[in-house]
DNA sequence: CGGATTGAGCCGCATGAAAG
DNA sequence: CTTTCATGCGGCTCAATCCG
């Protein structure tokens, strides 16, 4: 077998900036001499290597191939990927920049533009828009400012997820899970989310109009985003996805429920589940059934609670009678995965 | 004999009451 | 307001039984 030729360091390496990833920092060095990246990628001898891949994880043989030809140490250029976020967490990390800081040039990509929550521009301190346009001056300034609070609280708590350093029940997932769970039937717009349209219009426009859009509870934890998003943007995708593929204004309402929910798992929930419909009732019991049983039932007794008051001074007068048969429940049972595992005795 | 149906028992869960 | 306790419901699995 014969020995690799041993590839002399770079003349010029541009410095890094602070918390640039490494395929915009490479995409740079390539640039300068005048090279796409992927043939940049064969001079330092990693031929076949995807700038994704090695993005994601520097492996060893290919760290010390890069680290010889610029003439840094591994673990410096290591500390241009993405080696801390979980693997669980990868879904997050997305190719390019997902929102853009008005004021800052374009040219290089920061490791945190690549994850969803974050919001901010360090440098600028000022919140970061979406590409296609500045979705989150939907929401009222003076609003934005409260919600900065719970999407700060929430975004904390993602970043830390994606590390592998939340410990926090119900988790991140499971969070995600229970905010994207259809918490009603779909419907099509409401007169409130229609816009004014002529009767010509309206006849036009009969698809759209009669469209049912998906609820979930994400619109009942964040009513401020219900009341600004585009109406055929509503839905977010299920889980982890939503975030993963969201838009700007969709993640930021994501991170205010992740941070809402964290903060007040009890109050949000059990108003979620009075917002319910049946079906969107079942689904949410199903959701929250993964969530700790303590935490369950603080939520199944507000929610008791809840009724009470509403029933009470909505219509009154059907209060329970002592003795009175315990109200059937059927409605809220449904498939359980009984699983019949041995038990260790 | 093999697939479908029914019965029995099991277990997790929601719930109300009561205690903390 | 939260946690603990006791309770009964109803879906689930297994196995006995039935039927072609």
């Amino acid at each position: 077998m014969r020995a690799a030729p041993a590839l002399r360091m770079l003349p010029v390496v541009l410095k890094r900036e602070p918390d640039e990833r490494l395929s915009s920092w490479l995409g740079r060095l390539a640039r300068f001499y005048g090279m796409s990246t992927e043939a940049f990628l064969e001079c330092c001898g990693l031929s076949h290597s995807d700038i994704n891949d090695l993005e994601w994880r520097l492996g060893g043989g290919e760290g010390a191939l890069l680290a010889a030809r610029v003439g840094m140490a591994v673990e410096e250029l290591r500390a241009m990927t993405f080696a801390e976020i979980a693997p669980h967490a990868r879904l997050m990390v997305a190719r390019g920049r997902r929102y853009v800081c008005p004021l800052c040039r374009g040219g290089t990509q920061h490791k945190a533009t690549a994850l969803p929550w974050s919001f901010w521009c360090r440098e600028h301190a000022i919140r970061l828009a979406a590409r296609s346009g500045r979705e989150l001056e939907r929401l009222p300034e003076t609003q934005l400012v409260m919600l900065d609070l719970n999407a700060r609280a929430g975004a904390v708590r993602l970043a830390n997820w994606a590390r592998g350093r939340d410990e926090g029940l119900p988790s991140i997932p499971q969070l995600l899970d229970f905010l994207t769970t259809r918490h009603r039937r779909s419907s099509p717009p409401s007169l409130a989310e229609q816009p004014r349209l002529s009767l010509e219009a309206r006849r036009a426009n009969h698809d759209f109009l009669t469209r049912p859009i998906a609820r979930q509870a994400l619109l009942v934890v964040v009513p401020e985003y219900d009341r600004v998003a585009p109406v055929l943007a509503k839905p977010v995708r299920a889980g982890l996805f939503s975030l993963a593929q969201g838009s700007l204004l969709q993640n930021y309402a994501l991170a205010v429920g992740v941070g809402r929910l964290s903060a007040d798992p009890v109050g949000y929930s059990a108003a979620v589940l009075m917002a319910s419909d049946e079906e969107g009732e079942e689904r949410l019991r199903e959701t929250l059934r993964a969530w700790p049983l303590a935490l369950r039932r603080r939520i199944y007794a507000r929610l008791g609670r809840l009724r009470g008051a509403h029933s009470g001074s909505s219509l009154g007068v059907e209060r329970n009678r002592p003795g009175r048969k315990r109200r059937q429940s059927q409605k809220f049972r449904f498939s359980r995965s009984h699983n019949y595992a041995p038990r260790i005795s």
